[in-house]
DNA sequence: TAGGCCATCTGGTCCT
DNA sequence: AGGACCAGATGGCCTA
């Protein structure tokens, strides 16, 4: 396989070209880790809040402020609240997800045998956009 | 089997 | 006070 990012030759790109044209993505792939977000939203992240506590970390391993030499109010969460942060990352992961997908279709790629990995659509998109920039500018 | 990629969990920090 | 964001750790899956 050769190296996407590097070996791209956009020169010898042209628009309206089957370079242009993605291959369908694999948003749903990836061994069904993009499980059922219904269920996700579905969850009552309300009911997680609970009486929780912060506490003022007394322990000798609290965290120091890296600006001020006085220790640093930790927080202190209830396994409830834990699990409602771990549905709240869950969804923000998949939102990120999304928005690399939409990437994905906006970069052009050959007919390549397998979805760009994250790092590779970033860096796809960054010679694509001075790509375009380049054209833009000798116009 | 090693390395790459990804999802998930977790705790810390920032922001409202 | 709590949600958003971030980075590190971990484990699973896939491919060369």
């Amino acid at each position: 396989m050769f190296d996407l990012v590097s070996d791209v030759d956009f020169m010898e790109m042209m628009p309206n070209t089957s370079v242009l044209a993605p291959k369908e993505t694999h948003s749903t792939d990836c061994n069904g880790l993009y499980q059922d977000l219904t269920s996700i939203h579905a969850l009552d992240i309300s009911t997680a809040r609970s009486n929780d506590f912060y506490a003022l970390s007394s322990s000798t391993a609290s965290p120091v402020s890296a600006s001020a030499g006085k220790p640093k109010r930790k927080r202190v969460i209830s396994s409830i609240q834990r699990q409602a942060a771990n549905i709240r990352e869950r969804k923000r992961m998949f939102s990120l997800n999304e928005a690399f997908d939409r990437l994905r279709r906006k970069v052009p790629t050959f007919a390549y045998e397998k979805r760009l990995s994250r790092i590779e659509t970033l860096r796809l998109a960054i010679i694509y956009i001075a790509f375009m920039t380049d054209i833009l500018e000798n116009n």
